[in-house]
DNA sequence: CGGGATCCGTGCAGATACTG
DNA sequence: CAGTATCTGCACGGATCCCG
């Protein structure tokens, strides 16, 4: 979005603010199912099928459109072999190993955290619908 | 939902799998304006009205549920000022900031490959719709 | 001013079917 | 097996109203 046909030559400083950054990065580049297909890729290469199964969940359009939407943005590459069965591979490219590592980073301080959301939740469980 | 009530005890050691564990983040944790909200907390102590005014294109509803899941999370502490016009405030808490640091990390990254994905996305706008 | 509740529209996401 | 197109729904998100 940022791209577009804004317009305004001045809405490359206001790119910088985090806000503005921030919601280009969130609402494409790194959605959730983005983030979630990029741990599953890891360093390997996977085919179609292989990843529908790994997430399971993923319904087959909303894979292809994410695939689609990281080859894109430069996050994957696609190698379509060309095969009687067809046979469609993808793999992170260097920058989109470079994100991996942030939402690996991610998944640690959720694993680091676990403990405390739960508890945070818990307490806030009993607290919140009595208000003391 | 991880939580919901499977009822497999066996289920814990799935929560390791990242794919689940990293659902659960992008799902609940770390989902688009929570994330947007943290970025804007920052290190200070914002007003309600001031997060809505810095977020503007949220709406009251969004910043309100959002902020309430945070909490519940543990990731933000509201505070409750009694005087005559009500004056709330939030803070992010301490795993708030470890967060934030994780989303700190992800936006420098795509400040340092922005140039890299607009190159991908205009290549891919011109490959796509013709394939060579 | 902060926030809950409600109503309602939009758009995302699932299922299905067809192509190559 | 991989991908696209279409149709539908349902949930998410916005606007409004009212309460504290």
């Amino acid at each position: 979005m940022v791209t577009a046909q804004a317009g305004s030559p001045a809405a490359q400083d206001d790119i910088m603010r985090a806000g503005t950054l921030a919601r280009e990065i969130f609402s494409d580049v790194a959605n959730k199912w983005a983030l979630l297909i990029i741990e599953t890729l890891g360093d390997e290469t996977r085919r179609f099928s292989e990843l529908r199964d790994a997430l399971e969940g993923i319904s087959h359009k909303m894979l292809t459109q994410n695939l689609r939407m990281m080859e894109r943005n430069g996050l994957v590459e696609r190698t379509v072999h060309p095969v009687v069965p067809p046979r469609v591979e993808y793999r992170l490219t260097g920058p989109g190993h470079g994100l991996r590592a942030t939402v690996d980073l991610m998944c640690e301080w959720t694993r680091q955290n676990m403990d405390h959301i739960e508890a945070a939740r818990d307490e806030f469980d009993e607290t919140s619908p009595r208000r003391g």
